[in-house]
DNA sequence: ACCTGAACACCGTTCAAGT
DNA sequence: ACCTGAACACCGTTCAAGT
C-alpha cells in the first residue's frame, strides 16, 4: 500500500471552498433540469454546476427526492405569483390554468412531480386553492368547488404531461415544426382499419397547435361549471 | 489471492437453465412493479423473480424504457379488451373512461408512463381512436373531436396520477381510511388565513371518494361536449 | 437461439475529517 | 456552521463465453 502525493503543478492552486445556499443550491437545479432534463439530472452534475462537492447538497437537503420537489415547488411559486384576481371568476380561473400550462410547458421536468401537499409543495396547494377560492364565488356547494377545481387541475396537469411525453418522442428534433411532423409521420403510418379515428385525425395534428387543445378542453370545463351555476339560480 | 470453493450441501444442484419468454418477462414485469413499485423494481429484482440473469432480461427487451414501456402497454390491453361499443356513445365513453382510471388505480406506476405513442404503446393509441370514434357520432367537427378526446384521456390520467401521487402520501397506510386521514391531518393544519379554501375543503375531503370526484369531472367535460353538440344542430 | 457471470461506468447516500 | 473526499451498496448495460 502506497500513499501516492498528488503533484499539482502550480503551487498556488486556489483551493477556495464554494460557498452554497439553499437559493443557489435551488437555482442551479432548476437551471439543471431545464438544460438536460430529469433523466440526466444526476447530483454530481449539479455538484459540478455549483462547483462543489456532491455531499455539500446534503447539508441543505435530504434526499435528492425532497430536492426535486423543492424544485417543482420553487417553479410553482412563479405562478402563484403572476396570477391576478380578475373580476369574473371565470377569467381568473382562466388566467391561472393558462399559466400552469405554461409552466409544465417551459419546465418538462416537473410535469410527473406535481403533488398537493401542503408541506412537500405549499404552492401547488396554493394553486388549488387560488382555483377554489374562485369557484366559491359563483354559488356551488362546496363540494362541487372542490370537485370542480381538483377537476381543472388534474386536466391541466394531465395534458401538459401527455403534451411533454409527445413532444419527447421527437427526440432532438428542437423546433416546433420537426416535432409536429415527426409526431405526425409516427401516426398516419398507422392501420386505417384498426384505428380509423386517429387516422383521420392525423391529418388535423399537422396542422396542430398546443395551446388551442389546451384551451378548447379548459373551456368544456368551464362551461360545464357554468352550466350547474345556472341550474342553481 | 485464494480461490474459494463453495460447498452446495447437496451434490445434485438442479442447475437448470432457467426458459423465459417475452410473455413470462412482461408478466413478472407487471407482478413485480404492482408488489413492490416503480421505485424499487430493478432489472437484478426483475430477474431474481423469473429466476434467471439479469442480462437474459436483454434478450427480450433492449432497455429498461421499453420494458416499463412494454409493461405499462400490456396493462392498457385489459382496458381495450373490455370496453363494449354502447348504443349511446356517451355511456360508451364514460365506459372507457373509467375503466382506464381503475387501470392506473391498480397499477399506479403506470401513471405517469402513459403516452400517445403507436410504436411503444399501441394500446394507448388504441383507447384514443375508442374515445374518438364515439365522438365522432356526436356530431362535431372533426378537430373538435380530437380535442374532446385528448381532454378526457388528459383529465382521467392526470387525476388518476394526482391521486395515486395523494395516496403515496400517505406512505405505508394500506388501508384507505389510514390514507384519507393523513392526508385530511396534512391539510386541516393548513393555515386559515392563506389557505381558506383548502381549509374549509378538508372538511369535505374527510368523507371523500375518488370515485365520486372523478365521476364529477369526467360529467363537467360531458356535458361541455353535449353544449357544442347541440348548439350544432 | 438463448442464457450466464463478470465487468463497466455510473448512481444516491453516509460519514469521518477538515476548515 | 459548512464543506470535502472516500467509501458503500446499489444501479442499467455490455460482452465474451457457455449450452
Amino acid at each position: 500500500m502506497f500513499e501516492v502525493w498528488q503533484d499539482e503543478g502550480m503551487t498556488t492552486v486556489p483551493k477556495t471552498r464554494t460557498v452554497l445556499s439553499l437559493e443557489s443550491v435551488l437555482e442551479e437545479s432548476v437551471a439543471g433540469l431545464d438544460e438536460i432534463g430529469a433523466e440526466k439530472m444526476s447530483l454530481r452534475a449539479l455538484a459540478k454546476r455549483l462547483g462543489a462537492g456532491v455531499s455539500s447538497i446534503y447539508w441543505y437537503v435530504d434526499s435528492k427526492n425532497q430536492l426535486l420537489d423543492m424544485s417543482v415547488d420553487r417553479v410553482l411559486a412563479d405562478v402563484v405569483a403572476t396570477v391576478d384576481p380578475d373580476s369574473d371568476p371565470f377569467d381568473a380561473i382562466r388566467d391561472i390554468a393558462v399559466r400552469l400550462f405554461e409552466t409544465i410547458d417551459e419546465h418538462q421536468w416537473c410535469a410527473g412531480r406535481i403533488t398537493q401537499d401542503p408541506v412537500r409543495q405549499l404552492n401547488s396547494v396554493r394553486i388549488l386553492d387560488l382555483v377554489g377560492r374562485q369557484l366559491s364565488r359563483v354559488g356551488l356547494p362546496v363540494d362541487d368547488q372542490f370537485h370542480s377545481a381538483t377537476a381543472i387541475l388534474g386536466f391541466v396537469i394531465g395534458l401538459g404531461t401527455q403534451m411533454v411525453g409527445a413532444q419527447n418522442l421527437a427526440g432532438d428534433a428542437v423546433t416546433r415544426l420537426a416535432y409536429l411532423d415527426a409526431a405526425a409521420n409516427r401516426w398516419k403510418d398507422v392501420d386505417p382499419d384498426e384505428l380509423p379515428f386517429v387516422h383521420t385525425a392525423s391529418a388535423v395534428l399537422r396542422e396542430h397547435d398546443d395551446a388551442e387543445q389546451f384551451s378548447f378542453g379548459l373551456d368544456l370545463l368551464l362551461d360545464g361549471i357554468r352550466q350547474r351555476q345556472a341550474r342553481r339560480l
